[in-house]
Order: C-alpha cells, then structure tokens, then sequence
RNA sequence: GGUGUGGUAGUUCAGCUGGUUAGAAUAUCUGCCUGUCACGCAGGGGGUCGCGGGUUCGAGUCCCGUCCAUACCGCCA
C-alpha cells in the first residue's frame, strides 16, 4: 500500500497515528538542522518535518529531494509548534520516520503554483505540469461536477443517454468538416460531426422521446478564446414537444446546475425577441447584467444642420450612468476604440448632463440647448450621465459598432461583475440570413430548423422575412445553448432545401436519410444543445474556454505537447491511396 | 485571408531619441542557519536579444521579410 491518507486530510484529531502518504514535493526548506517539506497531491498539502538531532540520516535525504520528486513518507501526526492558517492541514506536521523517492524529476520548466510564473505556451508545451496547480485543477473538478449535474437532472427528467457515431458523413451546410480517408473504401471519406443533429432526430423517429447526450464535436474553422475544433455539447432532443415545453426543461436545467454547483437561485429567464435584441443591444446575445439599452434618435437629432446626422439612416445613442466625470482624453480614447477598424465606426459624438442639468455637447454648436435638453428626456439622462452617440448608413451595422461601444462602457464602470449572472432567452430568429459570400439565403440555425406557423406562407412571397421557432439561451452575454423546434414533415423539409437553394437531387443526396426517416412516421420534436465549454467556463470565470479542458489546442490548432497535427509514414498514406500536395 | 499586441537568462519581464562588459525578480547550484511555511543571509553559474536580410562607424533598439504566440475581424448551419 503505497498510502494511508491523502495530502489533504490529515487534522488535529489525527495526532499521534502512523501514517504514510505519497506525493510530489511542493518545496522544502532548510533551516540548519531541521528540514520542512510541503508533500503535494491532487487533495492538498501536508508538511513533512525532519529533525536532524533525531535521525540525521533522514534529515540530510530530505535536504536533497527537490522539486517535483515523487514521494513517500511515512512517520506520526503531530501538532505544530507554529500553525498555518493558509492551508487546511496547517495545525498537524508528519515527523517522518521513513522517506522513499518513488522518482526524480527535473527541476520544472515553471512553477507549480498558484501564480505560475509560466506563459501560455509553455504551460501547454507541459500541460501535464500545468494541471498539477490547483487553480487549473478546480476548472477540471468544476467540469466534472457540472457534467454530473446535468446528468443527473437529465436521468430524473427520464432522458436516455445514447451514444452516436464520430465516423459520419460530410455535411454541405454549415462548418468546414474534419474528414477521415478510409482505407476500405479508397477514395472516401468519412466526416466528424459538427453536432449529432440529424442523429438525434432519427432517434426521434425512434421513439427515444428523451434523448442527451454529452458529446465531442468538431468543426474545422479558425479558433478562439471561445472556440476550439473539437469542443464538448449537452446535446438534447425531446418529442412532442413545443418551444414553452423545451424552454420549461432546459431553464430548469440551467437552474439546477446555478443551484447545485454555483449555490445561487437564479430568477425565471426573461425572453427577448431577436428583433428586440438586435433593436436595444445590437446583438444576438446581449450582455443583461447591466441596462444601457440603445435608444433611436432619428427624430430627436435630425434637421438641425448637423450633416453627419441630417444624412445618416440610424441614429442610436447609450446612456452611461454616472460617467459625465468622463475627461476629454478618455473621451477621445473612446472615440478611437468606436474608430479601430475591427469596429468601423466614423466617429462618436458625446454630450454630458452637466450638475445643473444642462446639457454640454461635442455638437454644441449645432444644437440649441433645446435640441440637446430633448436628446436628455429622450434618452431618460440625468445629471452626472454621459450620452454618447453613434449614426451611419447601415442601421445594422451602426448597431453592432453601438454594441461593442456598450459592452466597453460596461467593462470601464464595472458593470460586468463574474460573479453576477444575468440569463435570458432570445427567441423568433429569423429563419435565414443572407450571404454576400454565396449570394444566397443561408439556415441562420440549421436547415432542420422549423418555420414559425404563421409565418409559412411567407415562405414563398419574402423568405428572409420567416421566423423560426428557435431560441437561444444566453447568459452574461454568452451564447450556452440554442435549439429549435424541428422539421417533422418530409414535404416541409425538402420545400426548405429548396429555399437553400438545393436541388431535389442534392437534398436527396445529402439528407435522404432523414427525409426517408419522416415518411415512417416522425413524431414532432425539438431541442437544445449546449456548449459545456462555455458553461463551465462562465461558472470558473474563465475569460478562455481553454482552462477548462485538459488538452486543448491553440491558435493554430495544434497541440503543442503532442505535436498534432503531423506528418504520417509513406506507408500510411499508400494505404489509404492518398496523396498529399504539400510535404511538410 | 486580414488587423493589433508580443518574442531579451530555465521562467516572468525591464532595457529611453541607436552608443561602455545587456539588467531585475524568480528558479537553479554552493555555503550558513533548530520552527519555517513566498523562510532568511552570503556567494556562484546561467544570454545566438525568435530567425534572415538591410541601413549605420556602431543595432536588443531603426527598416524589410519571415516564423511563433495571443486577442479580434472574416469564418463558425
């Protein structure tokens, strides 16, 4: 047995038992002739004592143990002279009795610590180092009691877990595919999912009227702080159900992993319409922890001479409560962060509601105090606040230039508290959207996604105008989750394909099976999927998703401790009758 | 594909308008130290300034290219 008790456990009411424990060495420190080691494990750490007027021998070994040696101890539990408060085994030492060095190590390339003095790469050049400290550990912990969470709420609700192939087909919709060559079939390729989507819905067609699953998925698109190739969904699927029906299930989901994990009763989610997010916020998840709503000012700055305004197709303006204390400079600084070209915007004009009430303006010279004492009761201003103002051609876009001026201004006066939780649902997206790429309408959600009732006869007359029966769940302005209510109908669907602009063949080709499916008696059902990653990382107040998974890739997608992607054999590549352009 | 930021000791960083032998902290090694817990004290070793080219009497510093990392835009049904 190479251990009695964990690094973690071990208390006053220990004192005077043998024990043995086993685990790396923290750090020790010499001081003459006593020696402190603090022995580490995945539960804590317990202080190792060694006296050299009691066995030098001993005492002179653990002098030389360094960091990161793996070891066992074995020796008696006994109160400390000194206690420290900092660790939870502070009151008890072990005088050690006995030392074995399980293994050596080489002294690491950054420390094992809290504070780590590593930088990112070399953190994930050792990953295994890395996971040793305990902050990133907690991330881990956090995940596995968060997937826990959800698997038992999903059990009691009578959800089935199923598990769907990761050899599939390539999808035409949607992300690039990673894909697989088989050597049995030369030539081909198999495709990883991009999520179980049709899957799920052929279980659907199965009876399996509760289905989840937590599943990898994969998409071969460029990453993020949010986003990596292979990335985990809660994946769900119910049938006979209604939008209220899956939004009842799954905010009841949310709400046990707040309560279970976080300990926190979070309120009923209000539900936003798309169109109201996009109108107030600019977005499609909206950050709600704090207000600041956009408000058109058309009427209100139009005709007075201005020509920037007197031209422009949308007006919108923010109120910053509070942040009239703004100086010039950093109003300027503001103006050029609504200026940088990943923003776009042509410029910003602010007006402040001075102590008195009056209102002083970077357009003063164009506004009569009248004019600007109506911007103020337009835009619910008081003393001490800041309006700030932005106008283009493109409402749209003025409206997403407007979001990211909002989401700053929330970060500089502190409105987006980690560790407060504002949860919502946006609902009635539209069904398409348009691509300048392809030039055609694309699924904004998918093409299983389901048609608003009244609006299917939009369909044929103003498709882009259609509203699906899709809803997203969106917390502290992170999309977690989003589903829809499906297609059922085979004539439905294919009439949606050919929207998409596919022609009977390929969307018999492609979706076949699917549309086959719902000739044989596809009951009506709908669902969710959530990003775990992101979930998890919103409860660890993680600003990557990356510290939350053990092995995650960088930038480029690669694993810099595997060395993934590379090359393969000659061989290999015969094998599978592939040749490649580029040799590495 | 694009934009910004960064690359200097094992590590994290400083290094001004170009000018002695490139510094600090930490890690590491040696010595001292009987109650430390970020122990302390003294000392030592440690550098292709990412790589290639250019400007210059002289480049860590300026210019061009390139690679790597990172955040974002495009992209992500």
């Amino acid at each position: 047995m190479y251990r009695t008790h964990t690094c973690g456990e071990l208390r006053l009411s220990n004192v005077g038992t043998e024990v043995t424990l086993a685990g790396w060495v923290q750090r020790s420190r010499k001081m003459g002739s006593i020696v402190f080691v603090d022995l580490r494990d995945r539960y804590g750490i317990t202080q190792l004592a060694f006296n050299d007027g009691i066995n030098a021998e001993l005492c002179e070994q653990a002098s030389h143990l360094g960091r990161e040696f793996v070891v066992q101890a074995t020796g008696t539990v006994s109160e400390r002279e000194s206690k420290n408060k900092n660790i939870a085994t502070g009151d008890i030492e072990i005088i050690v009795s006995k030392l074995t060095v399980l293994n050596a190590s080489d002294t690491p390339p950054f420390t094992i610590e809290e504070n780590s003095d590593g930088g990112d790469d070399l953190r994930m050049k050792y990953r295994y180092l890395d996971l040793r400290r305990e902050c990133v550990r907690r991330n881990l912990e956090l995940r596995h009691k968060f997937a826990f969470e959800v698997r038992r709420y999903l059990d009691e609700h009578g959800f089935l877990e199923v598990e769907t192939p990761v050899l599939v087909n390539s999808t035409p919709e949607g992300a690039r595919d990673f894909v697989v060559p088989s050597r049995m079939n030369p030539g081909q390729f198999y495709a990883l999912p991009q999520s179980p989507q049709t899957l799920k819905q052929l279980l659907m067609v199965s009876g399996f009227d509760r289905y989840f699953q937590i599943v990898k998925c994969f998409r071969d698109e460029d990453l993020r702080a949010d986003r990596q190739p292979e990335f985990t969904q809660i994946d769900c699927e119910m049938s006979f159900v209604e939008q209220e029906d899956i939004i009842q299930m799954f905010e009841g989901m949310s709400r046990h992993l707040f309560k279970t994990i976080k300990g926190i009763d979070v309120p009923e989610f209000p539900r936003m319409t798309w169109a109201d997010a996009m109108k107030y916020y600019g977005s499609d998840k909206p950050d709600t922890r704090f207000d600041m709503r956009f408000v058109e000012l058309m009427d209100v700055m139009k005709g007075y001479g201005f020509g920037v305004f007197d031209g422009a197709a949308y007006i919108g303006g923010i109120c910053a409560k509070g942040a009239a204390t703004y100086t010039r400079k950093q109003l300027d600084q503001l103006t050029e962060f609504v200026k940088r070209p990943q923003i776009g915007a042509k410029g910003m004009v602010y007006a402040r509601i001075e102590a008195d009430g009056s209102v002083k303006s970077s357009v003063d010279k164009f506004y009569p105090q009248e004019a600007l004492q109506k911007l103020k009761t337009a835009m619910n201003a008081e003393a001490g606040d800041l309006i700030l103002i932005l106008s283009g051609d493109d409402a749209m876009r003025v409206r997403k230039q407007l979001c990211e001026l909002r989401l700053e201004m929330g970060t500089q006066l502190g409105l987006r508290d980690k560790n407060k939780y504002s949860c919502l649902w946006v609902i009635d997206f539209p069904m398409y959207e348009w691509s300048d790429e392809e030039q055609r309408l694309m699924a904004m959600h998918h093409p299983f996604t389901s048609p608003k009732p009244e609006d299917i006869p939009l369909l044929d007359t103003d498709p882009a105008a259609v509203r699906a029966n899709a809803y997203d769940m969106v917390i502290n302005g992170v999309e977690v989750g989003g589903g829809s209510i499906r297609i059922h109908d085979a004539k439905l669907q294919q009439k949606i394909f050919e929207i998409l602009g596919f022609t009977p063949e390929q969307a018999q080709a492609k979706f076949g099976f699917l549309m086959n499916a719902f000739k044989f008696g596809a009951p009506p059902h709908g669902g969710l999927a959530y990003g775990l990653d992101r979930f998890v990382s919103l409860f660890a107040g993680l600003d990557s998703i990356r510290d939350c998974i053990a092995f995650p890739k960088n930038n480029q997608g690669r694993d810099v401790m595997l060395g993934a992607p590379g090359v393969i054999d000659q061989k290999q590549l015969d094998e599978l009758e592939i040749s490649v352009k580029t040799q590495a």
